[in-house]
DNA sequence: TGTACATCAGTGAACGCGCGTTCACTGATGTAC
DNA sequence: TGTACATCAGTGAACGCGCGTTCACTGATGTAC
């Protein structure tokens, strides 16, 4: 227990530097991120911020990991909520919208274009956020499936190995082609997100919550026979 | 005719400053690009650049109108060719990606995260480009619907002003219904392009050009009847 | 409980860098007569 | 066809800025005995 109050307080200070860094990105954009803003905005000298971040490169490498997150977290607790197959998958679907649309910055962290020089981190940390909110979906598409009410298209291209192999990894005798169905779907909404937050909705609906409602029906009928 | 050679020189120049422009934001992103950087690749002094683009600002916008246009002209093209309207409706869409795909950083200029600093134009300027481009589609889902081939969703929820203003513009009659519609088939493709761009799918498909493919003949089942 | 020492948090000055933009200028190209 | 003048393209030096990062340092907090 001894090691309480200095780090407590280390990671108080590092909580205030995240969210003086996400303040920086909400007014002026990722790549206007520096560590000698953050420092200012804390009241502390830009050398000190070293004792926490090696540079600019982990801090960042932090927000992204961090929004990441939160972001599968909203979309599994979502997902978690008893109802049918068709109200959990809503329900993620529009948690991912309002997610995004409620701190678009850290979407765009996520999944906006990537902040030149920065390198995305290694295949391994990359591939594993991804399939955690993957999981999300996938879960109670399985579940979908073992009730009979997925349906995947009738004719389909030769599935590739790769999906092959993860419908065999998520269950066994899982269909290939609901992999592909799925992604599929997740670019649709994904889609229909990142038009609405980056303003390309903006000339035709003013608030796009009911069109994006819509939209997801749709997808549900293209995934699921339960009504 | 006496204004011949210094313009041609000029306009020459001018198409030098854009190839460096794009080369830069190629290989560093859009907020990478710099009035030095320029002026170093074609061997000008930076002030020799003021008297083509009053600023970076300046220069930034003329990309973006250039890429716009681009992608315009692609996708209006290649729904332009003779055929089914779904042949049509699926060439266009396999446009929008391939020239995504083949030149990701104009891409990005347009429907990317925006440059921090970097306000786009006012409305006016903003409201063109997207329409022009959304008209290649909706020509032919007119076409189509004239062909009565449109399938806009059977149960739909009240349609929006907006929706009934632009489809009454569009051909009077046409259904508000099917300008969600294609709206919403917009953002599936869209989202899908996207995030093969963004490296987002790279975990599953090594070339996703085949799952794009498929994707684009569910989205076709979803708005035309022309099997 | 008290003291000697080690670790940690944070400072302030300095480094070298690339940036956008302005300014006074030079020399070349075009124009009017 | 030739000359006087206006316009244009481009230069080079300079400005002030914010940036990431390093370094030697001071003072506070924790640890061992």
């Amino acid at each position: 227990m001894s090691t309480t109050r200095r780090q407590r307080i280390r990671a108080a200070t590092i909580a205030e530097i995240k969210e003086a860094a996400l303040d920086q990105i909400a007014s002026g954009g990722a790549a206007s991120l520096s560590i000698r803003g953050v420092a200012r905005a804390i009241g502390m000298s830009p050398a000190g911020l070293y004792r926490y971040y090696r540079g600019l490169h982990d801090l960042l490498t932090d927000l992204i990991a961090d929004a990441y997150g939160d972001l599968a977290d909203a979309v599994s607790e979502a997902a978690a909520q008893p109802g049918t197959h068709r109200q959990r998958l809503r329900a993620a679907m529009v948690a991912y919208r309002r997610w995004a649309v409620s701190q678009p910055h850290r979407f765009l962290l996520v999944f906006g274009t990537p902040v030149p020089g920065y390198a995305a981190p290694e295949g391994g940390e990359t591939v594993e956020p991804v399939l955690r909110m993957g999981r999300a979906f996938f879960t109670v598409a399985v579940e979908a499936w073992r009730a009979g009410v997925l349906t995947p298209p009738a004719r389909f291209r030769e599935p590739e190995t790769s999906e092959v192999e993860l419908a065999e990894e998520l269950a066994p005798g899982f269909p290939p082609e609901a992999v592909a169905l799925l992604l599929g779907s997740w670019g649709h909404f994904h889609g229909l997100v990142t038009l609405e937050l980056l303003g390309h909705l903006a000339w035709l609906y003013r608030d796009p919550e009911a069109f994006y409602l819509a939209e997801v029906d749709r997808i549900l009928d293209g995934v699921l026979s339960d009504g």
